[in-house]
DNA sequence: CTAGATCACTGAACCGGGTAAGTTGGCAGA
DNA sequence: TCTGCCAACTTACCCGGTTCAGTGATCTAG
């Protein structure tokens, strides 16, 4: 079946292929009797432009990229990643901009598509996330010129757009809800240490611990998969001084740990409380349902698609915090026996 | 940035733009030292072919599109769709074709979707998921001639390639397992009644079920999530007749029952054996860890992108059947008290 | 020794939009 | 009546690849 191109639109109208790219592009230069006529005949014959033949004269493609760097096992589970991309994808479909995927192994490759995408002109812009300190797609971005929006932070990005919540802030008020119900040896399970977010998060768990005069607090670092998060819990309740409440720095090891304590006779949360970091709905799907640090991801995903619009656009973007963290009080948590 | 073209390595290298197309591309019509010398200039200055140029000249795109018809609140969580892209990328990412997502709110958006597609030759094919019985997006992929792979059934796709598991094969298997163990009253909750391969599961087990004269033997369809998932077994639990073992079709459902069970102060597997229908991390992650219908998700999607390219490339493909489903028993089945 | 084939390459058209520069026709003002 | 100006177009070229029809030069066969 053939395509239909402006040309074809032209004919029909008796009009030049100029005047159909005025009239639908909403530039002046035709006369609104004409170009309501070629709206009409655009959209009787279900007309798209091609999305080649824009990009190769107007420079955009209208399509901004994403890469996924984590081992399919993990990125299937974690319900993060598909939270953030329902959330670009709200603002992006609005915009009629396409998203384009890939999961990669590395940081160093997500660098060499980053290139690629570039040199291709397959994207507008980027979306990154993971970020670590010192992170190698920085200085990469900033040498493409490559529009970006950095998830996570806050950090050094450079000229970088950032998006990031307010981790810090969160860990406090779960450390002081717990320590309100009268828990004094709290654990913490941490994702992977490389990552900025999970420095900031062990700073400010380490502060307000000390801060309220707690001893013995402990982080113990994982990598998000549920496996870690299994065996973090089971290296602290093994232990003589076993903590009386873990906060896990994702939801899926956060069951994980549930299922450790069930497992070793333990009652969640008479002998354990446990709080979970991203409250998706596995959390409270299990039992007892697990007490959470919530932020809306989609919210948190539209707002950084918009940024990344922006900065596509040339417009000036800046380091935004999106929106509040807040802790949802659910079943795990409890005074300890 | 300047983005380099193949006109700057036709200078660099002293001859035409055609000779450097003909070289990158394989084609005969230069000399392999040339080919060399072009190869190595292009290779120097980073040189990564214009996709828009190249679709617009060669009809290519080099990029195929998936639509995700799930509200987000549950796409976060099932690990199916990620588990399936991951698949995809391992195949595309090969053949350097990208990967487009676009997430919809119903399969006639879907129909839009591919129609916006096709007439902006972004993609040169699609990826159809959740098929339904008389599904409304085959018969505009025919009209379109838009190449594609439908992953469920199997269902009359009329020319159209598509991707089934043995889902009649793997319940009849589950509910053998379960019969073996003693269980009599077997329940299960489905998918969304409307898709085919919940179709063919129901159909697979009533006929199991007569064939092995189970009596009280049901299905409560439900919708994939937690919250129905948790509904269903409540329904299940609190009747008269209670199962001894319930069957669900994914694996949110089935951690939701057991929550649901546990709650209830019912043991698992004791009072009630719990079968999930695919085999996630999410399985192993809660206590007791679930029995599942196993299949490689990763492999499922890698196949599918492996005939959806063939499928771009002008080859007939057909009916296929996609690795096997295999039952993996764990701590969630045993015989009933 | 020459017609014909083959090789290695060039030049130009093309894909389908965007857009700067040029061309009409109509009307106002001097 | 002529100039000037503007709206409403048209023309023509650009983007960066692919591809087809040449074009010399070299090789081969009769």
């Amino acid at each position: 079946m053939k395509r239909p191109t402006i040309a074809d639109i032209a004919r029909r109208a008796g009009v030049s292929k100029g005047a159909v790219s005025y009239a639908l592009n909403g530039q002046p230069g035709v006369s609104e009797a004409t170009r309501k006529r070629i709206i009409a005949i655009a959209q009787e014959i279900g007309f798209n432009a091609n999305s080649a033949a824009r990009a190769l004269s107007g420079a955009r493609a209208r399509a901004v990229g994403l890469t996924l760097c984590r081992p399919a096992r993990i990125l299937g589970i974690e319900p993060w990643f598909m939270g953030l991309i329902s959330g670009f994808e709200a603002e992006l479909g609005a915009q009629s901009y396409a998203l384009t995927l890939q999961v990669v192994a590395s940081p160093e490759q997500e660098v060499e598509v980053y290139r690629r995408w570039w040199g291709e002109r397959r994207i507008d812009g980027v979306i990154v996330t993971d970020i670590r300190a010192d992170d190698v797609r920085i200085p990469v971005l900033q040498e493409l010129q490559l529009p970006a929006v950095v998830i996570g932070g806050p950090g050094d990005t450079g000229s970088i757009a950032q998006i990031w919540s307010d981790d810090a802030g969160a860990i406090t008020e779960a450390v002081r809800y717990l320590v309100a119900l009268g828990h004094h040896r709290i654990a913490r399970v941490s994702g992977v240490p490389g990552l900025l977010h999970t420095q900031v998060r062990t700073k400010a768990f380490d502060e307000i611990c000390a801060s309220l005069g707690l001893e013995n607090t402990i982080t113990v670092p994982a990598d998000y998969t549920g496996e870690e998060g299994s065996r973090a819990t089971r290296r602290l309740l093994i232990g003589g001084d076993r903590p009386s409440a873990i906060i896990y720095d994702n939801d899926v090891m956060a069951v994980a740990g549930l299922a450790v304590a069930q497992e070793m006779g333990l009652s969640v949360p008479g002998d354990l409380s446990i709080v979970a970091w991203d409250d998706s709905p596995l959390c409270s799907l299990v039992h007892p349902p697990l007490t959470a640090l919530s932020r809306d991801i989609s919210a948190y995903g539209a707002q950084a698609a918009r940024e990344l619009l922006n900065a596509i656009d040339g417009k000036r973007v800046g380091n935004v915090e999106a929106g509040r963290v807040h802790l949802t009080p659910r079943g795990s948590t409890a005074p300890p026996r």
